[in-house]
DNA sequence: CTGTCCATAATGTTGAACAATCTTTCCTGT
DNA sequence: ACAGGAAAGATTGTTCAACATTATGGACAG
């Protein structure tokens, strides 16, 4: 009788992983800003929005910590990654170490160059059309772009993690339009030297640019914890 | 009555996270060689061997594949990674940029300078007593040591990673001594230029020396897959 | 020998249970 | 009134058992 009858209803299988799915979404949430800095995540309520058992929930936890975007406390659970001085600090050194390093030693043709370009001309548009958080988006697919000239995946995936911590430091931040606006025109001018095939010229811009791009995000940054 | 009574008996609590003490163990069962590039890791058999759970195995799996040292397979489960030629080549990629980079820009009197010392002494020990396997640990630490230099934390734990894989390599290979005996000299030499102040020489000296230890591990491993 | 079907085993995912720990509340004694 | 502490409640850490889904291996037919 009904007691064969199944109960738990996963109707269909998962076509991708569903730790996987979660994972996407909650980086989403974050980068989008829905979920803040600092904000605690509780398993059951997550678990319950997101339609997943709290087993695969901790298995995505695990994923995000490891990550950087989420942090993890004994017997308190994980919470959004405060980004604090020293983690801009950290990111800002390694993006002058790898980026202007695979930048330098880039050569012409290099398919990422194309991805460059991409990201130059999405950003524009972004700014036209005041979407700011598209345009840090935009600059966000440049700067990895040029990472990926070094052809390291792992150097690349890397790279994407710091990348996405950079996300969580400007959601911190007001005035996205402030912020944003003066990379547009500096991705710019670096693209152009690229295609010239200077890339040594482009290595110094971007390394000056990028130490200029710390200094401000720190004054916004202290800006910020104050107001 | 018995009905309240608990079967399940964990009687003492976690000191430690459990997981992140199980994954300390298979990261020590891949490099000790106990288990095999490309071999098959059934979450049964392995949950009861560590006298885990399946769930708690799980994130561990989760967390050691997002290392690298761990492979995923949909529906098949994970594997223990296997090297390719493409990661060598990706793996010394990276040491190159990010190791000389770091030793290029160190200062005297940082703290990792030690570090780097101590290593080459537990080498040179090592060596004597014909502990090879501990060699290629202390190589291992004095290479974390020089990226210490750049003063990242992110850095450091990433370039861990990417040495870890690099033991990985190194388990596939046969003759550790043919394989660690030379860079003993070679971080001796290196780190003599470093106590001197010489950090730009160092870095040259060092891109030399992986250039030519990437090309003795590829020829090593051509060698291995082959015989 | 090759392709199909089925039994078997493995992974993917869930829900419930309980132990350990943290947090809050409330009581008590001074 | 208030500091200290015990009890109650909520959350995480971990396990287990169940079941759906997907691979694997073998029997069998052609």
């Amino acid at each position: 009788m009904a007691l064969i009858e199944n109960t738990t209803a996963p109707v269909s299988g998962p076509a991708q992983l569903l730790a996987e799915m979660v994972a996407d979404r909650i980086r989403q949430k974050v980068v989008s800003g829905e979920l803040s800095p600092g904000e605690h995540l509780s398993e059951v309520a997550l678990s319950e929005e997101l339609q997943v058992s709290r087993n695969t929930l901790r298995e995505v936890f695990r994923l995000l910590t490891k990550e950087g975007i989420l942090r993890h406390e004994a017997n308190r659970g994980v919470f959004v990654a405060t980004p604090s001085i020293s983690t801009i600090i950290d990111i800002y050194r390694i993006r002058r170490l790898i980026e202007c390093q695979a930048l330098a030693e880039g050569y012409p043709n290099h398919p990422a160059i194309a991805r460059m370009k991409k990201a130059v001309e999405a950003a524009r548009q972004a700014r036209e059309e005041g979407k700011w958080l598209s345009v840090g988006s935009a600059d966000i697919a440049f700067h990895a772009a040029i990472v990926e000239l070094a052809d390291s995946s792992r150097l690349s995936s890397f790279f994407a993690q710091i990348l996405l911590e950079l996300r969580l430091v400007f959601g911190l931040l007001q005035d996205p339009e402030y912020l944003h606006a003066p990379f547009v025109d500096q991705n710019q001018k670096l693209l152009e030297q690229v295609e010239l095939g200077n890339f040594r010229t482009a290595a110094e811009m971007l390394d000056s640019y990028l130490l200029q791009a710390e200094r401000f995000i720190m004054l916004a940054y202290a800006r910020a914890i104050e107001g």
